[in-house]
RNA sequence: GGCGAGAUAGCUCAGAUGGUUAGAGCGCAUGAUUCAUAAUCAUGAGGUCGGGGGUUCAAUUCCCCCUCUCGCUACCA
């Protein structure tokens, strides 16, 4: 294995438009912080690497809706989110921010260097843009109906009804969020990234020499290799973001997926004025922390940035975790479904080391995961109070009832004694391979066996027993317990930071280096410990209770504001009601578009003609059971294809609020082509 | 529909180039113990390794089909 200098640690930027949950903990946060300060108590040059990803259009929405600045948004959660790592203990060398003036010149230089190389194509497109804005329109800016659902107030990307991902041609009666007005098509002008072109390198680099990447990664890269890679825009017309450095580039700015990882190198940059051994030098190690979500972006373009630009290294490993689900449900900020980590820091104050533990030990490594209150409870009372905490304890108990808190002196050590201090040196090995092969949950449970021999040890060597009839054994036996101890506070300290530094308050003993864990001398014979405090407490059922309901509750208040029936639309003249030519008809034939999930191709008789309709109903009906049913339909709907079939109409259906879908049929049977008015 | 990941004890997860009794932690039961936050220690119960086929002397492990969960993607006029 290849030996290396120094370590660049970054952690996915959080985007600031939100507060942190337990999700992003468990997924990237608690790992990388595990990672680093394993590295940093090896000796090891390392920089670890955050910062707020500060960019993109959900920003400047929501900077909208509240009528503020996007720099005020990003201001605001740049500050929660700061300040949230800070209160847990991830200890990042930096947490900077995409909208520094450094994270500016480093990315349009970045940019500038591609551009110069003449790595990007150019290329005009047609966008929507807003004549009375006088600026061009992101997805996000255009609303409209879904065509899918009906929803009067879908994005030009998504609608967040039903789900659907849109494109902006797709909605129906587009207009401006900003004016209000309806926008036009516009030629605009903006630079490519062809990641083609990096295929055939990309696939050498990961798919034959990085085998060793967790499968969830290495499968999601082969999936998007092996379906083509495609050019993708570099830049886009907004107002928010770092501006494309060139004299044509008026309004246009660096695409947020762009820009954002650059936010790694210019956070280095800001840390240290050294910042390019970290990032040139092939002797140092770069690890990516991330979620799922992230892969694409830190596997495939990020790289492919890199490589284009020619400098820098690439990535030796990207341990990306699955998504941490929250009592049975995804996590959603929308929803309020989370555990923000603010608010348990007021519910459990002093207590991050439980959460870090918890999440840590039940991270979401190799598949979705859930997390649960009652499991929380049981991380923290059967584990950290009843196996570790309590191993403290006694351990310390022992030593301030027998001999005043001093360190006895160890005598001739029995093979007992010897084995368990053996155990200490193995125990930090395994610590240390689950470490280094990124499995945070074994090396985890591997650490705290160092607490389970330390209570067996107890079990087996019966001080309190043998103090009745050979004091002089017993010192020896608590010099052993207070050796396990303090190599406890070593292999426990990257997991358990907090805790760890208590301990070794108590313990009287200083700052320890990952190379003492093994030692059987940290503890020296005279020394003085001091009075024992707990380092965990129990949790009551109250309150676990507690905080079930406070989820019970938000989940009531959501199927509460899903009961609503939609806003009433807008008037419109009678005129615009005649426009429309819906009438009764029958299908005759029904069958599956191939290929598709949701399509019918459906035959049906219009009393006026014998004409084709697609519809997007296949998850709700069969087709066998539509035939001869009678229906009705917006005849005059412009035809489109769709799947390559041209559909001439449109069913109407009626959404229940499940999303389920009913046919609106004629109370009674009438003749096709019966207009509905 | 395509692609990727996953499905192993009540829960969270290991594991096997196919081979005698499939492992761990927590939970549970029983016993021991009392230094310790009723914590600890020992022992035990508990699994047709998602379902169905196939290859094989032998499959939970290899192959095929299917079901379910998560994600990416196509798609909804």
């Amino acid at each position: 294995m290849k030996k290396y200098k120094r370590y660049l640690i970054t952690s996915a930027l959080p985007y600031a438009n939100g507060p942190l949950h337990i999700g992003h903990l468990a997924g990237v946060y608690v790992p990388s912080d595990i990672y680093t300060r394993y590295l940093r108590m090896k000796g090891e040059d390392v920089v670890s690497i955050c910062g707020s990803d500060e960019h993109g259009v959900p920003i400047t929405l929501k900077a909208r809706n509240e009528g503020v600045t996007p720099q005020e948004i990003v201001d605001r959660y740049h500050a929660i989110n700061k300040k949230a790592f800070e209160d847990f203990g991830i200890a990042f060398d930096i947490y900077s921010r995409t909208s520094n003036k450094v994270h500016y010149e480093t990315a349009s230089d970045f940019f500038l260097k591609l551009y110069n190389k003449g790595e990007f194509i150019e290329k005009t497109s047609e966008q929507y843009y807003d004549e009375a804005a006088g600026t061009f329109l992101a997805d996000r800016y255009i609303t409209g109906t879904c065509p899918h659902c009906g929803n009067e107030n879908a994005y030009g990307d998504q609608c967040e009804k039903c789900g659907t991902s849109l494109s902006p041609s797709d909605l129906i009666n587009p207009h401006s969020t900003i004016s209000g007005s309806k926008p036009v098509l516009r030629e605009t002008l903006h630079w490519y990234l062809p990641l083609d072109k990096y295929e055939p390198w990309l696939k050498k680099w990961i798919l034959e020499d990085h085998k060793e990447w967790k499968t969830n990664v290495y499968g999601q890269c082969k999936s998007w290799i092996d379906q083509g890679l495609q050019p993708r825009a570099v830049s886009r017309d907004l107002d928010w973001g770092v501006p494309v450095p060139l004299k044509n580039a008026e309004g246009k700015v660096l695409y947020v997926w762009f820009d954002a990882p650059i936010g790694y190198i210019s956070a280095t940059k800001e840390l240290t004025p050294d910042w390019e051994k970290y990032w040139k030098s092939e002797e140092t190690k770069m690890i990516h922390f991330i979620g799922k979500d992230n892969i694409v972006f830190h596997c495939i373009i990020f790289p492919a940035m890199l490589k284009a630009e020619g400098s820098f290294i690439l990535p030796d490993n990207v341990p990306a975790n699955e998504f941490l689900n929250l009592e049975n449900d995804k996590i959603s900020t929308s929803r309020n479904w989370a555990v923000w980590l603010h608010e348990y820091l007021e519910d459990f104050p002093g207590k991050q080391d439980v959460l870090r533990y918890s999440l840590c030990a039940s991270a979401p490594e190799t598949k979705d995961n859930d997390f649960t209150w009652k499991e929380f409870q049981a991380r923290n009372n059967n584990e950290l109070v009843a196996i570790l905490g309590n191993f403290v304890n006694r351990t310390l108990v022992l030593t301030t009832n027998y001999y005043d808190g001093r360190v006895p002196e160890r005598g001739k050590a029995s093979p007992e004694d010897e084995s368990a201090l053996k155990e200490i040196s193995q125990i930090r090995r395994n610590v240390e391979n689950s470490l280094e092969a990124y499995r945070f949950r074994e090396a985890l449970k591997e650490a705290m066996n160092l607490a389970r021999l330390g209570n067996k040890y107890l079990a087996d060597a019966e001080p309190w027993k043998v103090v009745k009839t050979d004091p002089e054994r017993v010192k020896t036996i608590l010099n052993v317990a207070l050796q396990i101890t303090a190599n406890l506070t070593v292999v426990l300290e990257p997991f358990l930071p907090f805790s760890m530094e208590k301990l070794r308050k108590s313990l009287n003993c200083g700052p320890l280096k990952w190379n003492d864990a093994g030692r059987t001398d940290i503890m020296a014979p005279g020394n003085q410990i001091n009075k024992p405090e707990l380092l965990f407490e129990k949790i009551g059922d109250e309150e676990i209770e507690k905080q079930v309901q406070k989820l019970h509750a938000t989940k009531k208040a959501n199927e509460g504001s899903s009961m609503k029936t939609e806003p009433p639309k807008d008037p419109v003249s009678f005129d615009d009601f005649t426009k429309m030519d819906i009438r009764t008809a029958t299908i005759l034939e029904a069958e599956k578009v191939p290929k598709t999930t949701k399509l019918l191709k459906l035959k049906i008789d219009t009393g006026l003609d014998t004409r084709t309709i697609v519809s997007g109903i296949a998850e709700y009906f069969e087709p066998q059971s539509l035939i001869g049913r009678q229906i009705s339909i917006i005849a005059n709907l412009e035809p489109r294809k769709i799947k390559g079939i041209e559909s001439k109409g449109m069913i109407l259906m009626a959404e229940d609020k499940d999303g389920r879908l009913v046919m609106v049929t004629p109370d009674g049977k009438v003749s096709n082509g019966s207009v509905i008015k």
